[in-house]
DNA sequence: GGGATCATGTAACAGGTTACATGATTCA
DNA sequence: TGAATCATGTAACCTGTTACATGATCCC
């Protein structure tokens, strides 16, 4: 899934231990609002990361309070997720949740990547309505029609996003 | 999950075996299409709705090949089908599946459950394009700005969908 | 004194996917 | 003779959700 990545993404700006990353999960906080991650989901995915090799725990102990596992992102970790970010997504599905969050994590930081993902997203997005055009005009049979109409509208209305989301990545360059 | 009104509905036209309802789901068909099903999940499905009382089997023998137990709506079945009919889908994402199976079930023999159906959804999405305009006017964050266009897009996409969707029901009663 | 906060997890459960089991029969 | 079809399932697995455990400290 595309959660683990988010982390490598917050992890990049700079090194955080769980609980402080579970903050950014909140109900009310932006990430929160295009995804909800338990804590106990958060801490397996660290410790799953953590064997991949994407990223390094250090423990910093406190006085009066428990020691802290600050995590900070590796070299194979900062590949990874620049491999992630720089590829849009297949499934029309996939935009509200895995493509928010690339763009998410891209946008602040790497805006030239966030414009080519764009980019990227844009064209994929414009060849799936040219085939759906084409397959819609020549199905006869109506509720399949209707079905390849939906996809239609659905991909034609992330086009017009998408031409939005471009001006705003490269007004705020 | 939708998956077992699917059952149900298929089995209000006509009583049928595992195996007969299983190639509704094949790859290149309509329902497949939609949604895909394997042959060892109908079968639990069926099991499930057998134990709640929604749907009765009786077993066929035959001649030289395994029986087969075919399986009829019970009433109370035929009441759970036809509440979940009536309902539209309160999210957005439900749409590309549970409404579409929905629509599929009722537009072949209860066109004015289907329009009903139809005018529901319209309501709702229309509600939620209000609420979005609203919200998005007053967002100051550029990406959660983004984040309620993209929602407002999709939604205004579906209501022309289900406008022409609207058209395509009342046509063909 | 009692609840929220800090900080980390484990364990049980629920849901769906994949692989496999069975065994006869039809078709190329 | 070997693959596909008929007809039914079981079992293992993977992923994500929910509930709970721990124990101190801060704030009201």
């Amino acid at each position: 899934m595309s959660t683990e990545y988010i982390l490598l993404g917050l992890l990049k700006r700079e090194p955080r231990h769980g609980y402080d990353l579970a903050r950014e999960f909140a109900a009310d906080t932006t990430l929160g609002e295009i995804i909800h991650l338990e804590p106990s989901m958060l801490y397996a995915y660290l410790k799953k990361l953590e064997q991949a090799g994407f990223v390094r725990a250090t423990i910093q102990t406190q006085a009066s309070r428990p020691p802290r596992r600050i995590f900070e992102l590796t070299e194979a970790g900062a590949d990874e997720l620049r491999a992630w970010l720089a590829e849009p997504v297949e499934r029309t599905r996939d935009l509200r949740l895995e493509f928010l969050l690339k763009l998410y994590i891209a946008r602040d930081d790497e805006p030239n990547i966030a414009a080519g993902l764009i980019s990227g997203q844009y064209d994929i997005s414009q060849r799936l309505v040219d085939s759906l055009s084409r397959q819609a005009a020549d199905e006869t049979d109506d509720f399949r029609r209707l079905v390849l109409e939906m996809r239609l509208e659905q991909n034609r209305a992330l086009l017009n996003w998408l031409a939005k989301a471009r001006q705003d990545v490269t007004s705020t360059t």
